[in-house]
RNA sequence: GCCCUCAUCGUCUAGCGGCCCAGGACGCCGCCCUUUCAAGGCGGUAGCACGGGUUCGAAUCCCGUUGGGGGCACCA
């Protein structure tokens, strides 16, 4: 039998970290058994059915390289309602299932405060399909159901203690615990790799699925992704868009190993591998069962690493959303004639090092762009102390006079100013720097005053010389 | 309240009865290199939650405690 994963997002206007780890997961595991990848989108919800949203999550699969057209479907959950409706019928006529009028307070006041569960008052009143009427399903009064999962052994559940779930709604639609059934069974998953947070759905999608008549699939239940409080990763408090990390400059190659890393690890004393390493080794069994935070420290160092692991031209080709911002990313501070490609390319090796996200590149070249470069007060501050005035001076006059306007001449005239007055090169160097990128750091000097060239930097130099006055 | 589940450095992990007075990575702290900042090199800090068993021997197996996480809707 053919393996069938599938991932099964639903719209929500944004790609959840977590997800696209379980989409990797899933993805991986298809190939390594040969097997086929599913994507389906539950867009059930009425809230949650915008057509751009679909986009959104095609997109940020193919971001972190599930590619378009290398697996099956989109499909929509919603397309597949007709045979929801069908199978909550068919459990009504088979005794499976049952209508209840409860509502909501109707249960609470039974039950008492505490929520309880449902207490089972409609089981046995042979209600017929009507307006205001759920359907429920019909639990079993004894033994239990084993859940095969692969990550986390058998969990087993007492069937006493699962309540009588609705399984459709009072308008006949069938709700996610019987639509996500129907759909898997009719799309013949045989293993279902999904977030922690399902496991205990499974118990009652498992009875689900016997009572279908369809042996359940393999599950695997992976840890949930947290945030440093140790709480489920939240759209609303956490830092949870997959596009938001990659506006900002994470190579895709690096998310998706990272994400690889929560709850796993490659074989030997190494975390950042060829991602074919990781389709070669990574096993569900070997997860690790416990909550993993979502570090983005870690995330950044590996980042960094990529990014100095690129050859330089693909750097620079990377660099580019950024430096023209592209899409969803902010434009840079200067005008975009004032970019100079050539300029760029000089510098950018020396950028390269400096940088953990690509969105880091614009402070490091603006000053090379920028009319006058944005001057950070606190390093003006820090830099430039008494005496300065006369060593711009004399660091004006000396650069005005060098033959060959070249980092290394560059550096051996500072480096005589400063000498002359008792400074050495890290002190001469600071006050260049601020008059000429506005910062107190940032890439190397003479490189990037080379780059500049002599007008530009002589006029940043007599600029700073004014206002120190 | 009920159900499920988990437990090695701050964090992500290696370890699956002796190789471990526990290894790697991120972070952090030193030192080196150095035109700032990085990068790089070297070194350091820090952990088997606790209590019982089982065993010649336990981080590894069992039980309990404690603590963490997830879930209990006519959301998905």
């Amino acid at each position: 039998m053919t393996v069938r994963v599938r991932f099964a997002p639903s719209p929500t206007g944004m790609f959840h970290v977590g997800g696209a780890r379980s989409a990797l997961q899933n993805w991986i595991f298809a190939k390594q058994q040969g097997g086929v990848f599913v994507l389906r989108i539950e867009d059930t919800d009425a809230a949650r059915n915008r057509p751009e949203w679909t986009e959104g999550i095609l997109s940020a699969l193919d971001w972190i390289g599930i590619a378009r057209g290398s697996y099956e479907g989109p499909h929509f959950q919603s397309a597949n309602a007709g045979e929801h409706r069908s199978a909550a019928t068919r459990l009504y006529t088979t005794g499976r299932a049952y209508y209840c009028d409860c509502t909501r307070d109707a249960i609470q006041a039974r039950t008492g405060s505490q929520y309880q569960g449902y207490d089972g008052f409609c089981r046995d009143r042979g209600l017929e399909p009507g307006p205001g009427r759920a359907l429920r399903f019909r639990t079993p009064d004894e033994g239990e159901t084993v859940v095969v999962d692969l990550v986390r052994g058998e969990p087993t559940f007492e069937n006493k203690l699962i309540e009588d779930f609705v399984i459709a709604r009072a308008d006949g639609s069938a709700v996610f615990l019987l639509a996500n059934v129907v759909d898997d069974l009719s799309m013949g998953i045989t293993h279902v790799i999904r977030a922690e947070e399902h496991l205990p759905n499974t118990p009652k999608q498992q009875l689900l699925w016997d009572a279908l008549g369809v042996k359940p699939p393999i599950w695997a239940h992976v840890p949930v992704v947290v945030n440093e409080k140790r709480q489920k990763l939240s759209k609303r408090r956490d830092k949870v868009a997959l596009e938001a990390y990659r506006d900002e400059g994470y190579l895709a190659d690096a998310m998706r190993n990272y994400l690889m890393l929560l709850g796993w690890a490659p074989s030997g004393d190494r975390e950042i591998v060829p991602w074919s390493v990781i389709e070669s080794e990574f096993r569900l069994a070997e997860v690790n069962p416990s909550p993993a935070f979502f570090d983005e420290k870690k995330l950044r160092a590996f980042n960094g690493e990529y990014i100095r692991a690129l050859p330089v031209d693909e750097f620079v080709a990377a660099c580019q959303p950024w430096l023209t911002g592209t899409g969803t990313i902010a434009p840079p501070p200067w005008q975009p004639a004032e970019f100079d490609p050539a300029a760029f390319a000089a510098v950018a090796p020396l950028a390269q090092t400096r940088i953990a996200v690509l969105s880091e590149i614009v402070p490091n070249v603006d000053f090379l762009f920028l009319a006058t470069p944005l001057v950070d007060e606190a390093a003006w501050a820090k830099s430039m102390k008494e005496g300065s005035a006369d060593l711009l001076d004399e660091t004006i006059a000396a650069f005005e006079a060098l033959p060959e306007w070249a980092a290394e001449p560059l550096k051996a005239t500072l480096e005589e100013v400063g000498a002359g007055r008792g400074l050495k090169l890290g002190k001469a160097q600071a006050p260049v720097r601020v008059a000429v990128t506005g910062r107190s750091i940032g890439l190397p000097l003479f490189e990037s005053l080379a780059v500049l060239g002599r007008e530009r930097t002589l006029t940043r130099l007599r600029a700073a010389r004014i206002r120190l006055v």
